[in-house]
DNA sequence: TTGTAGGCGTTATCAT
DNA sequence: ATGATAACGCCTACAA
């Protein structure tokens, strides 16, 4: 049996009686075709259930409406949110979102690169803070040689690739500086990936921060989780508590890190906030949900996603770019955690 | 300048002095080549960065080796946890997926299917619990015209549809069947959407397991949220305390509406579990970050996902697939909320 | 307003 | 062991 995606635009040719082209014609161009010829060819459409191939039409017209996105793991609210931003997004103008897990395996990344240039995207979307390393950059230049790149929540120049971050410097000093202002001298600061672009801008945001106040960053008060998510934040909280490390406050590069550590303060019968004060990043839509609420560091993560795919946009109009990086303002969002 | 998407299979050809023919099949049927001839022509390729073009292969194979993966919102830890586990268990078979978010609206579901038709994806999934309704339906049915569809955590009958589900039934009666011997009597039932597969198996489930124990099920005790997220259990369960029904207990028919009733209970006072134990359902991973942490029914959802392509698998292996539908069993996960 | 024919980049068939 | 050539389904000059 002739399944219907078998059906194709000779088909609907034969049966309206027209030619092929008049066929295409109906489906791009309809004000080309008389009314009569245009209503026949739809109907033949319709009754059939014809759909246009899309590998031919992307072959020809060497775009397939299509986005690679790359991201460590959709299953973490942070790329839930910054994902779906994407997809909507996109859809609205008409592109579909193919999709690359690394779990932050560069070797990963190199396959989903070449799988997508292969499918011939019309762009490449990495999402969220990445390694700082030249395998990294490596990977990106060479997606950059083929197709319009765009970072979200990263940066990097050259002539096919666009930036979009969050002003993470600016982030960080209002965290801080809230956090002092509360009378907190001693803040640990919860690290994650610490070759990443976030986790350094973070770290000398918050050494200028201190720095300014008149106060020192204690080494001793810094930890780097061995992973980015809950777990690693927990650990590393542990391990502070552990060793007796004197904190009134802690600071965690992102809101996941910022749970685990909530979680391995209760579990050692520390207060929150009475006790210590704990502040997040990214202000994901977990922060209200956990006890006590989150206080956080907003980067608007959809905001993110969503001019990352306009950056796509603009790239496509032809109008040359003026400015290929975008800077977001953060804001800092109180809760009940400090 | 030409990009380096645009060099084809001419090019190399061109430069290792071999046909197209001989090109091709260093690709493909790599053995067939004389070594000499073989490395020649690997050669080229390292050396101008050679990519075939999917769209090319896609049109004479007849397969994309893409998945289109339907779902109501990315940005819920139900369906990230889902499409992580389709995403990484199908990159391991040569599979990529593109994604469509419908957020439940059935005319964005026909949207998607049309498109990931047209693209010619092999196979799609619907991924979710589905409304139980006559268009939501004819869009599964419309696809299988086409393509193998699977639909993880739904059954339907038909030639090209395979099913794979959690035993609803079995889970809620583990749930409920554990309030009552923990002596609770009045069990609030908050569900979801009303008319949705899961909901439905729910609801009759519980039914029954009260019936059993010679209590009825009391339609006061019962309210359906708004959205099947945490809004919606915070505001169904506000709306139960509000008109003071008398429970000692909350069952909810996922863990984000149940995570919205802790919140509704902990904003009026309410101990949880000594005045109010809460029970979710799904097991997201959210589960243990909440406090109290929320006891939940697991369905291992990333098997949910698992098995979903593993269908595509077996579907396109030709044998005769004997059993379209598979059934996993779900169990009880014990924590502080009762 | 409509049709003919060439090309998009690949694989597969049939020769050689 | 290798090559010429016809599909695959569509779009688009160019012709009529």
């Amino acid at each position: 049996m002739k399944l219907e995606k078998d059906i194709n635009i000779y088909d609907v040719a034969r049966l309206a009686g027209v030619s092929i082209t008049t066929v295409s014609r109906a489906i791009n161009r309809p004000n080309m075709l008389k009314p009569d010829t245009l209503e026949k060819v739809y109907e033949v459409m319709k009754e059939i259930n014809y759909t246009p191939n899309a590998l031919a039409q992307g072959l020809v017209l060497k775009s397939t409406k299509t986005i690679g996105v790359i991201i460590a793991n959709i299953n973490n609210p942070f790329y839930g949110e910054m994902v779906k931003a994407i997809e909507v997004t996109a859809s609205k103008e008409g592109y579909t979102i193919i999709l690359g897990n690394t779990d932050n395996d560069i070797s990963k990344e190199e396959k989903y690169i070449n799988m997508f240039l292969k499918k011939q995207v019309d762009a490449i979307i990495f999402a969220g803070g990445r390694r700082i390393d030249e395998k990294s950059n490596d990977n990106i230049f060479r997606a950059s040689r083929s197709v319009p790149v765009i970072l979200a929540n990263h940066k990097l120049d050259g002539d096919n690739i666009y930036s979009v971050i969050a002003d993470e410097e600016e982030g960080t000093k209002l965290a801080v500086s809230y956090l002092l202002e509360r009378g907190h001298k001693r803040i640990a600061y919860i690290n994650g990936y610490k070759d990443s672009y976030p986790s350094i801008v973070k770290r000398e945001s918050m050494i200028s921060v201190l720095d300014k106040a008149g106060l020192n960053f204690s080494e001793e008060l810094e930890i780097s989780a061995e992973s980015d998510d809950v777990k690693g934040g927990f650990d590393a909280c542990m391990e502070l508590l552990e060793k007796k490390a004197a904190f009134t406050a802690v600071f965690a590069a992102n809101d996941l890190m910022a749970i685990g550590a909530i979680k391995a303060l209760q579990k050692k019968g520390v207060r929150i906030p009475e006790d210590v004060a704990v502040v997040g990043y990214d202000n994901i839509y977990l922060c209200s949900y956990v006890t006590p609420e989150l206080t956080s560091v907003t980067q608007n993560i959809s905001e993110l996603g969503i001019q990352a795919v306009n950056f796509i946009i603009k790239h496509f109009d032809k109008k040359p770019v003026k400015n290929r990086l975008k800077c977001l303002k953060p804001k800092l969002v109180v809760r009940k955690s400090c």
